[in-house]
DNA sequence: GAAGTCACG
DNA sequence: ACGTACGTGACTTCT
C-alpha cells in the first residue's frame, strides 16, 4: 500500500479564524456565511494540496476540561461566541459530512489533544501527518513526520511549521515550544507564564538553558534583576502555565486512524449544501452541470433555408464560437431570438444567405449581442458587415458593475439570476477533448445565449438607467466597441525581418552573457530559476539576501541592483534578465503572433479592467518596450501596412494629473497646467520651497515620485521604495507635497469619505468602482481599498476621456474622408496609419480632437509625432 | 496553476 | 503594529 498521508484539522479553531478574517457575509436567507465558506475555501485547497488518504476534523466538546482543574480560569476572560458564528456550526458540520470527512470530539479535551494524540499515534508508522490549524500553539507537535500549518490573514495563506522552520522562525525545537508558553503565557487562553518575560525574553532564556526546569535550575545565573524577580516569585505559575500549554498525547481517544480514511466527497451532496447556502462560485466549480443546468426546455427552430420572413426589425444575435479568440475562431452558428421564437443556423447558411445578409446590414433591424465588438470582428473576418447593434450584454454588466468580469453569455446571465444557458464548457468540453458536438446541442446552446439577451436587456437597462449610467455605456462603450472591432480587425503590420534580425542579436549576446555568468558562477544552473540562482547567490556567493518571498531569496531587479555593486555577476544577471525578457516574450513570442496576412491583431478586452482602462491580449500590444533602447528597437518592427504610408502617434501630456487638478479644483495645479508648466519642476519648487532655475535634477526626480505617489494614493513606504529613502523622509515629503497643494489633500479625503458612505467611487462620466472592503476592519484591506478610492477616479476619467477621443478621432476620419486608421490605444496615446498625403491634416486634426474631447478646468495637451516605423514615432 | 519576474501606462 | 504604492499581460519555472 502506498504510504498514507494524515491530515488532522483543528475545527474551532479554524472556524474562528475564519470568522474573524472575512467579512460577515449573509445569504438571501440571512444566514452568515462568512466562517463556512472560509472554511469551505481551505478545505479545499488542503484536499487539492495534499490529496489526503486519511482526514480528521477535530472539535472541542464542551466548556471544561481536564486543564480546567489545573487552573480554574483556563481560557477565562474569553468573549462568548458571536451568535453570527454560532449558528454557522451547524452547517460546517453537514459540510464536512458530505465531504465524508470523519469528525470527533471528546469530553474534557480540547481538539489539539485529539490531534496530538492521533500525530503520535501515526509517528509509530511514519506516517506523513499534517495538521491544520489557526493557533500556533500547535506547532509544538512538528517533527520529522508532522508539519504543522497555521493559516494566515485570510484562510487560503499558509505557513507551514515544519522543525526547521520553528528553529529558523524562533531558534527552538518544536518541543520548546511549551516552554515558552510557560515562560511568557498566552493572552488568548488566559495562560498568564510570568510576568514581564515576553517572546522576545522567553526565547532569550530557552535557547540559553532549553526549557522551563533548566532555566530555574540557572536562576542564579540570571543577572538581569527584575528578570530574576519576577521569574523566583511565579516559579509555580510557570510550571503550571507550561502544563496548560502542552498538548497531551495520550488522550483516551476512542478512534484510531484507520476510522480516518479519506474517499472524497459526495458530491451530490456537497452541491446540495452549497446551493442552501448559495456559494456560487464554489457551486460553479465542483458541479458547473449541476449549478447550471438549464430548468426550461427550449424550443430552437433550425433554418436551413431562411426567408426574409425569418428575420424581424429587433432580435437578439449570438455568433457561436467555441474557442474565445473570436478574431481567429471558425463561427460555428447563429443565434436569433425575439419575443416570438429562438431560431439557430449553421454558420455554412448564414454565409450564403441573402436574406440573412440584407437583415444583417440594415441598421434599421435593431441587433441586441452578447459581445458586439466580438460579433462585428468575427463576421468582418468573413466579409461581412453588421449594423444597427443597439445592446451589447457584455458591456452593459461591465458598466453596472466592472468586478463581475465575465466573459460568457451563461456566468453574465447568473449573474442577473438567469440560470437557463450552460456554460461553454459543459457543450464543448476542454482540453483535449474540447470538439464541436452535434448541431441540435450547438443549436440549443446558441437558442438558450439569445433568449437571455433578449430576456435580460430590459433588466439591465433599467439598472443602467437607475444608476444614471445609460449615457456612458449608449454613447461611450457601445460606440467604442465598434471601434475597437475595426482596430483588432484591421491588426498592425509587423516586419517579421526585423524582429529575427533583433533576435539574432539577442541570441548572440545572450549566450555570452550565460557563458559568462557560469564562469563566475563556477557551475552551471538554470538562470531563469529564481530558486537556483538564490542558491547561486546567497547560499555560494554569499551575498546578503535583501528580501525575501514567500518561496525564498528574492531575486528581483530592485534587489539585485542594490546588490549590484558588491558582485560582479549581478550586473552580468541584470543583463541577461533584460534581454532574455526582450527574446522570449517580444522578439518569440510576437513572431508566434503574426498573421498570414503579416499583421498582428491583438484583441482589446473592454470589459476587464476595474478602472475602465482597456487591456490588450493575444498578444499584449500596451507594453512594448519603450524605456530602454534596447527594447525600444523592437519598436522598428512595427510598420505600415501600406507602400508609402506612415504611423503617425500621438499622446495625452500628464493627463492624470490634469484629471487631477479638474476634480481636486487644487488652484496651484490648475494654474500649473493653465501656465503649461513643467510640472514635475513645478512641483519640485513648491516642495523644496526654491526657484525655477534652483531645482537641481535630483529634486526635480523627487517631485516626479510624489506626483506618482499621488495619483496611486501615497503611501509613505511606497514613495521610500521607489526613492529608496526612509519612510520618514518620504512621509516628510508628502506632508510638504499636501500642504503645498491643500486642494488636492481635502480632495484626498473627501473621496475616501465619500467611498465609505457610498460603497463606491466614480469617474468624470459616472464609471463606478464598488469599494466594499473600504470599511473593512482589516487594515491592509481598508487601506488598499482606500488608495484605490483615490486613484481609480483618476485612472478612470483619464481612460474615459480617451475613449472619448477614440469615437470623435474615427468620427472626424469619416467626416473628413480620410483613408487614415486607428491601430492601437495604449492607455493615454493613439496609434495611427495613414497615407502620406494625410499627415499634414492628422498634424492639426490629432491634437484638436484629442485635446477637446472633454472639457476640463485645465487644458488637455497632446504631443505627437509620425515616422516610418513606431520606433521612429518619437 | 501558482509564484516570480518584468514589460507597459 | 499592521505591510503597501495604481492598473494591466506574458513568459519561465516548478509543484
Amino acid at each position: 500500500m502506498t504510504k498514507k498521508k494524515i491530515v488532522l484539522l483543528d475545527g474551532n479553531s479554524l472556524a474562528y479564524r475564519a470568522f474573524f478574517a472575512l467579512p460577515l457575509l449573509t445569504n438571501d436567507s440571512g444566514i452568515h456565511t462568512n466562517a463556512v465558506y472560509g472554511f469551505t475555501m481551505m478545505l479545499q485547497n488542503i484536499l487539492a494540496d495534499e490529496k489526503p488518504t486519511h482526514i480528521l476534523v477535530a472539535w472541542d466538546a464542551g466548556k471544561t476540561t481536564f486543564r480546567h482543574k489545573t487552573f480554574g480560569e483556563y481560557k477565562g476572560g474569553r468573549q462568548k461566541t458571536p451568535p453570527e458564528l454560532s449558528e454557522q456550526f451547524p452547517y460546517l458540520r453537514k459540510l464536512l459530512t458530505a465531504y465524508n470527512i470523519p469528525q470527533y470530539e471528546l469530553d474534557n479535551y480540547e481538539a489539539d489533544d485529539i490531534i496530538g494524540t492521533l500525530s503520535q499515534l501515526s509517528e509509530v508508522d511514519k506516517s506523513e501527518v499534517v495538521v491544520i490549524s489557526g493557533d500556533k500553539d500547535l506547532t509544538q507537535l512538528a517533527s520529522e513526520h508532522t508539519t504543522v500549518f497555521i493559516t494566515r490573514k485570510g484562510m487560503t495563506d499558509i505557513e507551514k511549521y515544519t522543525p526547521l522552520h520553528v528553529m529558523e522562525k524562533y531558534g527552538i525545537e518544536p518541543p520548546q515550544i511549551i516552554d515558552m508558553k510557560g515562560l511568557m503565557g498566552d493572552a488568548s487562553d488566559n495562560i498568564p507564564g510570568v510576568p514581564g518575560v515576553g517572546e522576545k525574553t522567553a526565547l532569550k532564556l530557552l535557547k540559553e538553558y532549553g526549557s522551563v526546569e533548566n532555566v530555574y535550575k540557572a536562576i542564579d545565573k540570571i543577572t538581569a534583576k527584575k528578570l530574576k524577580e519576577n521569574l523566583v516569585e511565579n516559579e509555580q505559575q510557570a510550571y503550571m502555565s507550561k502544563e496548560l500549554a502542552t498538548i497531551e498525547v495520550n488522550a483516551p481517544i476512542t478512534i484510531s486512524v484507520e476510522n480516518l480514511s479519506y474517499d472524497g466527497p459526495d458530491m451530490e451532496q456537497v452541491a446540495d449544501i452549497y446551493q442552501e447556502l448559495k456559494f456560487k462560485t464554489l457551486l460553479e466549480k465542483i458541479a458547473p452541470q449541476k449549478a447550471i443546468e438549464p430548468q426550461q426546455a427550449i424550443d430552437v427552430g433550425v433554418l436551413t433555408n431562411p426567408t426574409d420572413e425569418d428575420f424581424t426589425d429587433e432580435m437578439a444575435i449570438h455568433i457561436e464560437m467555441m474557442d474565445e479568440n473570436y478574431l481567429t475562431a471558425d463561427i460555428i452558428g447563429i443565434g436569433l431570438a425575439d419575443d416570438n421564437q429562438v431560431l439557430y443556423m449553421s454558420f455554412a447558411v448564414a454565409k450564403e444567405s441573402d436574406a440573412f445578409k440584407k437583415w444583417l446590414q440594415n441598421p434599421d433591424n435593431k441587433k441586441y449581442t452578447s459581445d458586439s465588438k466580438s460579433a462585428l470582428a468575427s463576421l468582418a473576418n468573413q466579409g461581412m458587415a453588421i449594423e444597427g447593434i443597439e445592446f451589447d450584454l457584455l458591456l452593459a454588466t461591465y458598466i453596472v458593475n466592472p468586478s463581475t468580469s465575465y466573459t460568457d453569455v451563461a456566468s453574465v446571465a447568473r449573474e442577473f439570476e438567469y440560470t437557463d444557458v450552460q456554460q461553454d464548457e459543459f457543450v464543448y468540453g476542454k482540453g483535449a477533448k474540447k470538439s464541436i458536438p452535434a448541431q441540435e446541442a450547438v443549436a440549443e446552446h446558441a437558442g438558450r445565449k439569445v433568449q437571455a439577451i433578449w430576456k435580460l436587456r430590459p433588466i439591465i437597462e433599467e439598472k443602467l438607467k437607475a444608476n444614471d449610467q445609460f449615457e456612458l455605456y449608449e454613447e461611450l462603450e457601445l460606440p467604442l466597441a465598434k471601434i475597437l472591432g475595426k482596430m483588432e480587425s484591421t491588426g498592425v503590420k509587423v516586419d517579421r525581418d526585423t524582429l529575427r534580425a533583433i533576435g539574432e542579436e539577442l541570441s548572440v549576446k545572450l549566450a555570452k552573457l550565460e557563458a559568462d555568468i557560469y564562469d563566475i558562477a563556477g557551475e552551471k544552473f538554470n538562470i531563469n530559476s529564481p530558486k537556483q540562482l538564490g542558491v547561486i547567490l546567497f547560499d555560494k556567493i554569499g551575498l546578503t539576501p535583501i528580501k525575501k518571498t514567500k518561496t525564498g531569496y528574492s531575486t528581483a531587479a530592485d534587489v539585485l541592483e542594490k546588490l549590484e555593486s558588491q558582485h560582479e555577476i549581478i550586473g552580468h544577471i541584470l543583463n541577461y534578465r533584460q534581454l532574455g525578457k526582450l527574446n522570449s516574450t517580444y522578439i518569440e513570442g510576437l513572431l508566434k503572433e503574426i498573421h498570414e496576412d503579416g499583421k498582428i491583431h491583438t484583441r482589446f478586452q473592454q470589459a476587464l479592467t476595474q478602472t475602465g482602462r482597456l487591456s490588450s491580449i493575444n498578444p499584449n500590444l500596451q507594453n512594448i518596450p519603450v524605456r530602454l533602447e534596447e527594447g525600444r528597437k523592437i519598436r522598428a518592427a512595427f510598420v505600415p501596412s501600406e507602400p508609402g504610408w506612415y504611423l503617425f502617434a500621438a499622446d495625452y501630456s500628464q493627463i492624470e494629473l490634469r484629471v487631477l487638478a479638474h476634480m481636486s479644483q487644487d488652484e496651484k495645479l490648475i494654474e500649473a497646467f493653465r501656465a503649461d508648466a513643467d510640472i514635475h519642476t513645478q512641483t519640485a519648487m513648491d516642495v523644496f520651497g526654491v526657484s525655477t532655475e534652483e531645482v537641481t535634477s535630483d529634486m526635480r526626480r523627487a517631485a516626479k515620485a510624489v506626483n506618482f505617489g499621488i495619483v496611486y494614493g501615497i503611501s509613505d513606504y511606497g514613495l521610500s521604495q521607489s526613492l529608496d529613502i526612509t519612510r520618514k523622509d518620504a512621509a516628510k515629503f508628502i506632508d510638504t507635497y499636501l500642504a503645498s497643494f491643500p486642494g488636492v489633500k481635502q480632495y484626498m479625503d473627501d473621496i475616501v469619505v465619500d467611498a465609505k458612505m457610498k460603497g463606491y467611487v466614480t469617474t468624470l462620466m459616472n464609471r463606478r468602482r464598488y469599494l466594499p472592503e473600504i470599511t473593512s476592519s482589516n487594515f491592509n484591506l481598508r487601506s488598499f481599498a482606500e488608495r484605490t478610492a483615490m486613484n481609480t477616479p483618476i485612472q478612470g476619467s483619464a481612460a474615459d476621456i480617451i475613449k472619448k477621443a477614440m469615437i470623435d478621432m474615427a468620427a472626424r476620419i469619416e467626416a473628413e474622408g480620410l483613408q487614415t486608421r486607428m491601430l492601437l490605444q495604449v492607455h493615454d496615446e493613439l496609434i495611427f496609419e495613414a497615407p502620406e498625403d494625410e499627415i499634414e491634416k492628422l498634424k492639426l486634426i490629432v491634437p484638436e480632437v484629442m485635446e477637446s474631447a472633454l472639457a476640463l478646468d485645465v487644458p488637455l495637451k497632446v504631443d505627437w509625432a509620425f515616422g516610418l516605423s513606431w520606433y521612429d514615432t518619437k
